[in-house]
DNA sequence: AGTATCACTCGGGCGC
DNA sequence: TGCGCCCGAGTGATAC
């Protein structure tokens, strides 16, 4: 499922491979994925006949500029984008556009979750999905006081606060878990019960995990690859996501699997304690 | 208002 | 072979 690394690595790669290219003509076998213009022809007729420019990320979404608009693309769990053979798809193949050189971006996705809007290019922020959207983890306002201040206030699960896009932007189940086990957090802590040593914790460890992510070309489990069909690599780094039933690297002990906030939850009950 | 829970989108993969 | 169920990101509805 990608997360803030993985679309950061399919921004970069799909970048190189689409910018400058003028959209001849779209085809969409999935109109329900197109959420903005209300119909699939309305959204390919607006688009036809514009150029790409470049690819930008928010959180977990990919902005494409084109010269009018701005199509705004969520991969949710599966989606993936690749340069596909003229006229061949497969049954997955929801969305291909078909540039004025002849050469065919294809949207991918088995789930069928992912999203697209089109909204004209400067008002993307102001309606849903981004404007609900808190700082990126990288961003300047994502500061240790604000996400101080944001655990501060809510008796919900740290695991839960994480994951809420709104409060940051780009964390999913992966560096979720990741960051809490670095962190040496338990994801069941009330987010207000939390030391201010263990909120400056976690603060940088999920920086840091998500940076590392994004220097290994984000991790592969289930599906994922980048545009240029190449796996993460993050995958190697992974302490407790996935790695149910198998040993601690710290402490040798049992990765657990639970369920937290509605979300398959992995930790070390010796590295995490509860308390 | 904040919070918790659920339904919903979907289909591969699983257990039985 | 086939049925029912799980998973999960995000939104929206509902209830407290």
């Amino acid at each position: 499922m990608p997360e803030l690394p993985e679309v950061e690595t399919v921004r970069r790669t799909l970048e190189e491979l689409v910018q400058k290219k003028t959209i001849e003509t779209v085809h969409v076998d999935w109109p329900k994925m197109i959420k903005a213009p209300d119909d699939a022809e309305a959204f390919i007729t607006r688009i036809s006949g514009q150029t790409l420019h470049q690819i930008r990320r928010i959180g977990k979404f990919l902005l494409f500029d084109l010269d009018e608009d701005t199509l705004v693309s969520h991969l949710r769990m599966e989606g993936k984008y690749f340069m596909g053979t003229p006229g061949e798809k497969d049954k997955h193949t929801h969305v291909r556009f078909c540039f004025t050189d002849g050469t065919e971006l294809h949207y991918n996705d088995v789930r069928k979750f992912g999203t697209m809007h089109v909204f004209p290019a400067g008002t993307e922020l102001r309606v849903k999905p981004l404007n609900q959207l808190g700082p990126e983890p990288f961003a300047d306002e994502f500061t240790l006081d604000y996400f101080q201040a944001k655990c501060f206030k809510t008796t919900r699960f740290i695991k839960a606060v994480l994951l809420d896009q709104s409060i940051v932007t780009g964390l999913g189940n992966i560096y979720a878990d990741e960051a809490l086990f670095q962190a040496g957090v338990h994801p069941e802590t009330p987010a207000c019960d939390l030391k201010g040593d263990a909120v400056a914790q976690l603060y940088a460890s999920l920086i840091a995990t998500l940076r590392q992510a994004v220097e290994a070309g984000g991790t592969s489990v289930r599906s994922y690859v980048n545009g240029q069909g190449e796996m993460g690599r993050f995958q190697q780094q992974l302490f407790v996501y996935g790695r149910s039933g198998e040993s601690c690297f710290i402490c040798d002990g049992p990765i657990e699997k639970s369920v937290v906030a509605g979300r398959g939850t992995h930790t070390c009950a010796c590295c995490q304690p509860k308390d």
